[in-house]
DNA sequence: TATGAATGAGACTTCATTCAT
DNA sequence: AATGAATGAAGTCTCATTCAT
């Protein structure tokens, strides 16, 4: 089957956000990609902002299913922690695009999605916060992964392109420094 | 003596732009907040860009003069690092209205904007890895400092609002963390 | 029987348009309100313009046979005025929605609308000084009839909600004021 | 000294309102005739219902002080009733195109519009109540006063264009009529 | 007949920027 | 330098109407 006419403009906007940001996308140009008439947008979206609203979700879903499944995941710390963090690097890395919106648009476009942006930080925080319970400077520890995996994700896969297998190979090797060994 | 004409509007635009983000920030709120008329922005300022640009300049130029300081500052590496990531945080949490436009609002805008960030990146990553040469895995510990430090910026600094105290020892934590002991 | 699905058409838009008036009300109100698909609208419709015209004419039949009727009626000219008034807040009583359109929205639409007014009020201004051609003054008499009918009909019917016997007798009143006793 | 903005943007809106109904009026309908730039509209005015408020402010302040003149004017009931009229009249006259849109746009606006409608009617109401309260039937000469008075201006003054002084005439004949005598 | 997704013209509104004073 | 009214391009959104199924 075709895509749903709302799938066409999900992924014209996904494109469009990715390449111009939020503000600079015009209604227009996601239409214009869609290839469908300005009018049609709105049947399936009341404004700029929901459309975007349901990309944003769309990633905050796939990380916290990633926290779910690791949260109850029983194993050696460093093994999960390692798992946890290919995984989340693995789905960013197939959605690049909008993991670029969420990692360099959402902080910007304010109200809610602020919000949004700090809770999955904070989600990811407490997760490594709970794997590490049992280390000393777990708290430390749990705000260095972030940062650093955060880096990661701007710096060398969004920004820099580089490979999936170079991301996780830093990951794995700066959870080893931190953990020990 | 008083704050000239351009000091104000200059004064205004932090704050509305730190309140608002760029996007949502009209010239006509910068001129209300300085208490002058819309048309005598533009005798001091081509466009919004360029008020922009002159407060992200701003951070950008104390960041380099303490980059540049310590860059030729000769001592143990782990006190320069130290040394350097206070006066950094110092002058952020001085500023924090302006610091929060360089690390919430920068990327978003997008053009040249975006290029300056990455370039302030790319130089404190070049300093640590200078000051980290002797060091194993040089290479991934900057870049672990480097993703911790603006973690502590964005989360504990501007979100989270902790004291420069607690960032600093924070900071310094890490460091020792990360460089062994 | 069931309603045809015109008939479901022109009843729901006789609800709507008394409701919101004509210009707020949307074929999409119609046709939610009708619970038919918005295309089936214009299976029976040309227009928005052509339903209202439908409805706005029913009125105007309705007052055209009661002129009709009581022109050729022969009888003592209070009594057939009282039977004649009786008989048009009759029917505007039983269809008040519809009166509501006619008196309240008809004059707004403009175009052949307002025509469509303006020529009912007049054959109804020409029964009367058909009828009080005999009275003295029987042209202002006339107009003072039709003024306080219109007025019972707006004020007291529409927008007071008053009982029918109430409408009735007033215009009694006045009938035997105007006329003299 | 020139018409203001705001003066000329006033009276194009009168000028257009009145030709062609509230809601057949475009905001590029009244810049035009006033000359000016689509966006001084929204310099002076939020939207269309709120030029549309002010002008129809100023009929209802002109008749409430024609009201409060004569509330509290002491003489001959049957004097007063016919100054007052003949002011009304004056009045609305004087400025044809706010009383057309008074008179014929105002109820099919819908919300507060239709609140200041009535409202003045119930006002003029309340005045004719108060002077022929001596008088028998008072209630019902009221109504018959205010629903002829209302008729001459919509038919005789507004549609039909008669001359001022037709208009008074016919309503001093209407007063004396009801009064007696 | 009936459907309802799609259309696109056209309305409203905002706001960066200009310019005469 | 300073003003602030005016501009108009550009964007958002609505909705009557069409049309393929």
């Amino acid at each position: 089957m075709n895509q749903s006419t709302k799938e066409k403009l999900i992924n014209s906007a996904i494109k469009v956000f990715s390449e111009k940001g939020f503000f600079n996308t015009k209604v227009s140009d996601i239409v214009g990609e869609a290839g469908v008439a300005q009018g049609t947008f709105y049947i399936y979206f009341k404004s700029k902002e929901e459309i975007f609203f349901e990309i944003v979700q769309m990633v905050v879903d796939q990380i916290s299913n990633i926290i779910d499944k690791y949260t109850t995941y029983e194993d050696e710390t460093r093994r999960v922690i390692k798992l946890f963090g290919r995984e989340i690097f693995k789905v960013l890395y197939e959605y690049k695009e909008i993991a670029y919106i969420f990692f360099f648009q959402v902080i910007c476009v304010g109200g809610e999605f602020q919000r949004i942006y700090f809770d999955v930080s904070q989600r990811i925080k407490d997760f490594y916060l709970k794997k590490l319970s049992k280390y000393p400077k777990s708290q430390l520890k749990a705000e260095i992964l972030i940062g650093f995996g955060k880096r990661l994700v701007e710096f060398d896969m969004l920004a820099g392109n580089r490979t999936f297998t170079y991301i996780v190979s830093q990951f794995e090797d700066a959870v080893d420094l931190i953990l020990g060994e």
